[in-house]
DNA sequence: CAAAAATATGCAAAAAATTCTCATTTTACT
DNA sequence: AGTAAAATGAGAATTTTTTGCATATTTTTG
């Protein structure tokens, strides 16, 4: 149950919040904007305020629900935090992306951090470019 | 002389730009908001609108004068492109950044994208965290 | 399980960041 | 210097996000 995740995070169960992280969980796209989930939850009928939308989305963000991204339009989008943290490759085109981790990287920024004496609290790294298909396209 | 600079990508010489030109080079802290470049101007007597501090801002990163990154909070700051590509570790405290370059992750890079047919056209990478001294002030 | 207390919601208005319009000025080229 | 092309500034307009507040919903507790 949804509700309970939400108990746990300190936040009432309530129903914008329930339809809010049903949406995150089942949305064929992972990364959403508050637009995204605004529209997503009017289409299938639920009478949610967008400021409600972004309330929520920046309370899940502080209790560790979903985690926010800044691609490079720079306009928020969220995506539900599933407890691995994971690097992403973007493709400008078609906006496919393909979410990844390497041990080799994640070692070597840690090694860097430490180095310069930081305390890291969070760390990103995106790549932009052309996916396969959106090349055969274009040529 | 920066007019030079500017010609060569393609732009006129104008005075604004020549000034935010030579801001962008002279000024302290290397990244700097459209805001921050309007004020700072505005402080040494240089009378610009704001809107052309973004258009050029734009048009200087169109042209790869600039860089424009989306840190944490999500706004558009540009550094001076000086050529040499490298990735960012931030204080979320006092906001100091420190630049840095590792080779083992770009290969990682490379090859990740490889891997997966991506033609890379852009990256970043932003490890955000407290640094060395305000550690000491907290603690 | 009803009533009170605590919190959340929706709406409209406000901010904040950025872009656009257009009349005027500046630059580049003879 | 004179003209065509392009850029500027000021403010209006857009876009994205936040806030204030009256009402509604949840949780607590008796």
């Amino acid at each position: 149950m949804e509700s309970k995740n939400l108990k746990q995070a300190g936040l009432k169960a309530t129903l914008p919040r329930l339809r809010i992280l049903q949406l995150l969980e089942n949305s064929k796209q992972r990364h959403l904007s508050a637009e995204d989930v605004y529209k997503a939850l009017l289409e299938i009928g639920e009478d949610v305020g967008l400021a409600t939308v972004y309330r929520v989305l920046t309370q899940f963000e502080t209790a560790g629900l979903v985690i926010r991204h800044h691609f490079e339009n720079g306009l928020s989008v969220f995506e539900l935090n599933k407890g691995h943290h994971h690097d992403h490759l973007l493709c400008v085109k078609c906006g496919q992306i393909v979410e990844f981790i390497d041990d080799t990287i994640e070692k070597r920024q840690h090694s860097i951090a430490k180095k310069h004496g930081f305390e890291i609290t969070d760390h990103c790294l995106y790549m932009y470019g052309i996916c396969p298909k959106c090349q055969k396209k274009n040529s």
